[in-house]
DNA sequence: CGTAGAATTGCTACATTATAACCTAAGGTG
DNA sequence: CACCTTAGGTTATAATGTAGCAATTCTACG
C-alpha cells in the first residue's frame, strides 16, 4: 500500500473517529494521546512503544514508558488501536467504535498490515464454537506473508 | 480437560514424536531438549519460558535464560511445541511432524490451551488470500474464552 | 584411532518490553 | 471554593529475550 493512497485522509478520519468515540464514552483525548495515536497513524506499519517515547520527547511531551503505555492503554480499550502481539506493537484501527473480531495480515517484505475483514473471522469463530463446544471472547488473527502490491512488484 | 484423561499418554506419545523427528531429520534430542520438552508437556497449559529456569537447575542443568531459549528455539523449529505470543508463552504441538498451521483456544478460566482444527484455519487463509489477494506465509491464531469443561462447570 | 570441523552448551552481560508505586497537577462537580 | 476523580510525572524495577565468546562434545573422514 505504500504510496498508492492519500494517507492524510486515513489519519483525518482516524482522529475524528476518536473525538467521536471519546466524547460518545466520556473520555478524554488529551495532547499526549492524540499525539500517540497519531504517532500510531503516521503510516500503516505496526510501531512498537519504544519507538514512540523519543518522538514524543521532540514534541515536548513526558517520554518515560509508563506515559506511553497508559496512552497505549487508553487507545486500546476504545478500539482505536490494536495490538500485534506477535511483534510487540501496536497499529490503528480500520473501523473503530464498532466491535468486531480482529486480526491482521502484515507483510513481510513491506511491514505494512492489513486488517482482516471480520465477517471473515466471526465465521470461524462461529465454526470453533460449534466444533469445539467452546464460547469465544477474544481473539488473535497474525497473518503474514506478501501482499498484493509486494507480490505484484516481485 | 483437566482430570479427564491419562496425561502420562500425552507425554509419552510426545516424546515418541520428537524421537522419531529427529532422527528423521538428523537433530540431536539432547538431555536439556528432551527435559524442556517434558516440562512443556506436563500440563496443558501454556508455560514461559522462565518458568522452566528453576525446574532444570533442579534436575542439575544450567540453567540460565539462554540455555531455554535455545532449547525451546530447537523445538520450536522441529515443530515439536508452539510460541503463543500474546502469553509469552509455549505449548507442546499435538501432531508435530505433519506441516500444518497452528491456532489455539487458551481458556481464561481453566488457563487450558487446546489446538485448533487446521482445516479450519486453512479454510480461513486461503478465503483471505482469494479476498485481499496475498500469499499467507505463517498464521498465529490466538482465541480466549471458556472451554467446554469449564461452560459446563457453570 | 585421531584430528578437524561443526554443533551444542556454559556463561556473562545486556537489550527490549512492560509495570509498580507513589506523588503532583489538572479538570469536573457540587 | 472545596472536593473528588482522572490524568500525568518520576523513579525504580520486573519480565522477557539476545549477543557474543569460550569451552566442550559430537561426528565424519582420512
Amino acid at each position: 500500500m505504500p504510496h498508492t493512497h492519500d494517507h492524510g485522509h486515513c489519519i483525518d478520519t482516524a482522529m475524528a473517529a476518536a473525538r467521536r468515540l471519546c466524547e460518545e464514552r466520556g473520555a478524554r483525548l488529551t495532547p499526549v494521546r492524540r499525539r500517540v495515536l497519531e504517532l500510531v497513524w503516521a503510516n500503516h506499519k505496526p510501531t512498537g512503544a519504544y519507538e514512540l517515547l523519543p518522538q514524543l520527547a521532540q514534541d515536548g511531551f513526558n517520554s518515560a514508558p509508563p506515559t506511553v503505555y497508559r496512552a497505549l492503554d487508553f487507545l486500546l480499550e476504545l478500539g482505536l488501536i490494536h495490538r500485534i502481539s506477535s511483534l510487540n506493537a501496536f497499529i490503528g484501527c480500520d473501523h473503530p467504535g464498532s466491535a468486531h473480531p480482529t486480526g491482521f495480515f502484515i507483510c513481510h517484505k513491506c511491514g505494512e498490515a492489513t486488517e482482516l475483514p471480520p465477517d471473515e473471522l466471526s465465521a470461524l469463530a462461529e465454526r470453533l464454537e460449534a466444533l469445539l463446544g467452546v464460547r469465544v471472547e477474544g481473539e488473535t488473527h497474525e497473518l503474514t506473508g506478501l501482499c498484493s502490491n509486494c507480490r505484484k512488484a516481485a
